[in-house]
DNA sequence: CTTGGCACTCACCTCGGGCGAGTGCCAACA
DNA sequence: TGTTGGCACTCGCCCGAGGTGAGTGCCAAG
């Protein structure tokens, strides 16, 4: 086990590292924060730290540098969370409070985070998975083919057209939507299949066949790929990533535009508080010089979606994982009052 | 008035800046173009070009490279627009075809502008206001809360919430529903704030309050500012602009995130044929060093959205001009389709 | 108007030396 | 045993010098 100082020393190369984007020698730590020490002694601890594999020197008589499994010792042993201030708070609040839609406060998320944190943002549109319905509606477009419309409680709408195999009648219709809503507003997405099961029974035979195309669509549309969208901001502040730049840079704008390795990534993430995955523990490869920290949101008690912020593992985790945890927060509150 | 074999040598120029990234000169010229005359003439043709501002050269003693200028003439005069190969063709259409709705579609034709030009592509939404309405609908939520759903011929769908003043039956929102899209459905946004003008005197004076309120909602949603979306993609094709990195790729992710810019970008080139514009000739300062190439589409003859790539100044400008005109084409036929 | 010749310019590359931050080791000390 | 000052060593970085070569401008001849 490492001694009470040499966690000292690793937390203070963290934060000179973070700081200054170089590596940080014995000398300058001692002047830099009182360690009450001697450079002589930090190099020995510096020694220790390097044989754990907490960090690492570039190249000979250079300083040092953490490494992921620096990083990784620090977020979970040397430091908290960075409160946001009041006047963040409040910054938060009134920029969030403005939206009138769904697509517009997850639009103001991912600006909010991405600005906080200075680097990338990642929003997840609320799953449907998690959500209870709040309305199906169905319309006639012609006399065979219908739209579906499904509205959620977190705002979300999705439409589908069908094609009936039979013309519809506007009676029938109203009957179907009637029976539909209260069967399914309020029930949770994973109920629907089981409530609807016996539905097609309460209709003639001749709509039997539109009925079933109908209820098939719609658990299509509550089961279907594409619910998982997301939106992603801030891509400029890769332009502040590092020195090496076409290198590190490219690989993470092409997972960013992969939309499937991100929301796999969140999806990974844990459900309940500020997850941070650290270079190599991201399993995608091009982004393992990059850090990921999310966080699951909800309008509930309960996480329907996560967000987050992808950046370089040299980051300033305190006060990123402040920001995300204070953005989803409030961002759960919003969709709650919706 | 340049001589035929003077435009011929811009051109040259041009071509071969744009194949190798460097500066080109007047023995390679004569090497690699079958000119017909020495490098020595060509010097002399090319101190001419210089003169007259159509090219440059980044310090004494370097080849020359085009300017805003040159890349102008060369659009305008010296190259035409290189369609697409029938394989291309092809396969433009079934990427296209397999597309489930308007989001899918406007997605995939992002992803296609990315992978035939190699460059960032933006593909703005059909707009609202040179669409026609398929169908208005009416959801209550509660007893005074309504939803308006809008769905246009694009495929496009919008929502609102409405707060009512008073609440509203069932059987005045069926009559609403009804007479609103007896009115509207099938016609031209423009039309739509006279054709609803007399719809309240229909109404009992209770519910007038209500009726007016969507109404105004309805119309709103019409002009309202939010309707300008688009999506981009192919931002990690940025990584292959040039040496000199940060300093050209920063501004131009700055531009791209704000939609803003970028809309008026695509709302100021022509409505009618490709348009190019190069450089300096983009009013936001962050895109001067690049050019944009972009084109509007729409399901029938009229178009109702712009789409376009955003790439260096250097860039195969046939090969651009002709990927961007033929996807225009296609989609305009998959939303014809739907 | 075109052409070959020629002197000139200047970015780019490479090489070598000096500099200095930083290290590892060691001997002395508490 | 842990801490400290001293000291030699390493090695990336900066800088200036010299060589190279692509490319130019000018000129005189065809």
């Amino acid at each position: 086990m490492l001694s009470e100082r040499r966690l000292q020393v690793l937390r203070a190369i963290v934060q000179d590292y973070v700081g200054t984007e170089e590596p940080v020698g014995s000398k300058a730590l001692t002047e830099r924060h009182n360690l009450g020490v001697s450079p002589a002694t930090v190099r020995n601890d510096m020694a220790a730290l390097e044989d754990e594999g907490f960090i690492a020197q570039p190249h000979t008589s250079a300083g040092r540098i953490p490494t992921d499994k620096g990083y990784r010792l620090f977020v979970d042993k040397l430091a908290g969370v960075k409160p946001m201030t009041p006047p963040e708070r409040r910054a938060i609040q009134n920029f969030l409070d403005g939206a009138v839609d769904l697509d517009d406060v997850v639009a103001r998320t991912v600006r909010l985070l991405a600005q906080l944190t200075r680097q990338v943002a990642v929003v997840q549109y609320p799953s449907l998975t998690r959500s209870t319905v709040r309305h199906v509606e169905l319309l006639s477009l012609a006399p065979a083919r219908l739209m579906l419309v499904l509205i959620t409680d977190t705002g979300r709408v999705e439409q589908r057209m069908i094609d009936c195999p039979a013309p519809f009648g506007e009676t029938s219709l109203a009957d179907l939507r009637a029976r539909l809503n209260s069967k399914v507003a309020g029930r949770r997405f994973s109920d629907v299949p089981r409530l609807v099961e016996d539905l097609p029974e309460a209709f003639d035979l001749e709509d039997r066949g539109t009925v079933s195309t109908v209820l098939s669509t719609l658990l299509e549309t509550l089961v279907e790929e594409n619910e998982e969208r997301l939106m992603i901001g801030g891509t400029a502040n890769l332009t502040r990533f590092g020195h090496d730049f076409p290198l590190t840079i490219r690989p993470v704008l092409e997972a960013l535009e992969e939309q499937v390795v991100l929301l796999k990534l969140l999806g990974e993430a844990g459900d309940s508080g500020v997850t941070v995955r650290i270079g190599h523990e991201n399993a995608y490869e091009g982004l393992n010089s990059t850090s990921v920290v999310s966080v699951g949101y909800g309008s509930g008690g309960e996480a329907v979606a996560k967000l987050g912020v992808v950046g370089p593992t040299r980051m300033d985790y305190p006060g990123t994982m402040g920001a995300v945890r204070a953005v989803a927060r409030y961002v759960g509150q919003i969709l709650a009052e919706s």
